[in-house]
DNA sequence: CGCATAGGACGAACAGTGTTCGTGACGAAC
DNA sequence: GTTCGTCACGAACACTGTTCGTCCTATGCG
């Protein structure tokens, strides 16, 4: 049934996902599903946690903890990636699966591999995940536009925006119209964790 | 309109911003409300920039420019908390409005005037925008529990959680649930954008 | 072997949603 | 006074998640 489920979700994204339309996908219809799950939400939160389930980590190594977590990160927000929409999910509640737990987890013990105090590295725990979940959702709303409108990507609609600013009103932006528009979403992201994590090294 | 649509918000949350309840705030069918908005997508939208254009900051400053992001940053998730689900907007996509730019604006100006590059600044600028939307989701999330459930902070189930879980397989998570439960949303909040900007300084 | 009972399957219905269409009413211009 | 155009809006369409009550099957029991 998750399996039903993760299926809609990689052809037609998560909005896709109803109890009808998985029910259909199952040859059923939507009351039986309610024998076993509570509702959508538990169906959906069920689909995040498998999605997560599907990336793999290895232990946490002191000298090699930095590219581990930057690997991990890197491996989560593809998973996500490749189910349109799940991301979604983290963003709405914290998520408790057990795989979304065994992945904080690997996080935690490979910043406190790297020396970074208890602490700091809890709440960094919670932070890289808001990332990811954040930068997947981007990602995924940008594949959209991508797949319905003409442009390939959404950069040129954003330089758009940004080249009919006023230029007395919004100096900084009109200025630096490259810069805001340049790298794909994959180097944005990597920027944001790389230099969260310098900042955990002070 | 806008007004209308704000007020329902501040009372009943984002969910509740359909077009029969605006219109009916309004003393009108849905039907009319067509007429001056696209859709409801916009319509949120414009509820978005409203928002956002209700925080007032102050010229950028390099001797104080650490500050006055902060401050930024805080009185922006302030704004999206007193609109419990507004926030949502901002991930589902890349804000253009106004308001919006003149935030992203004043980010640009503040990060470049504290001497960072233009290239990570303006990258810098789309993650703070990511923190501030992602954790004023997490934080309205909370405040719905509280005014739901029993517990007055989200702090209690996860730490029940956390203390039901299997010490063999989770040992770094069992081990920290002090600090993993520790602070409210303000305090994690400012731990990212500090430490986020202490990593942008090298 | 026959029957009863429990449990899962599911069609239909309810209360919603966003959006569109066609009708209506009102006011302004000629 | 008549006509025209614009805005307002009730009703309808195609959906959604969820629940209720019925039916059918399959297994355990006498």
């Amino acid at each position: 049934m998750v399996e039903a489920g993760l299926a809609v979700v990689r052809r037609e994204g998560l909005d896709a996902v109803t109890m009808r339309r998985v029910a259909k996908e199952l040859d059923t219809g939507a009351a039986s599903l309610y024998v076993y799950v509570g509702g959508r939400d538990e169906l959906l939160r069920l689909l995040f946690d498998e999605v997560v389930g599907t990336v793999r980590f290895e232990e946490p190594d002191p000298a090699r903890w930095r590219e581990q977590l930057r690997d991990l990160c890197v491996a989560l927000l593809e998973a996500l990636e490749a189910y349109p929409g799940v991301a979604r999910v983290a963003l709405a509640e914290i998520p408790t699966g057990p795989n979304a737990m065994a992945c904080a987890e690997a996080l935690m013990g490979m910043l406190l591999a790297g020396g970074v105090d208890p602490r700091r590295a809890a709440w960094a725990v919670d932070v890289l995940g808001l990332l990811v979940a954040a930068n997947a959702v981007e990602t995924v709303h940008e594949q959209a536009r991508a797949a319905k409108g003409a442009t390939p990507f959404d950069q040129a609609a954003m330089r758009r925006v940004l080249e009919e600013l006023p230029a007395d009103r919004y100096p900084s932006l009109t200025c630096h119209v490259d810069e805001l528009t340049a790298g794909d979403t994959r180097e944005r992201f990597l920027f944001a964790v790389d230099t969260f994590v310098d900042g955990l090294l002070r």
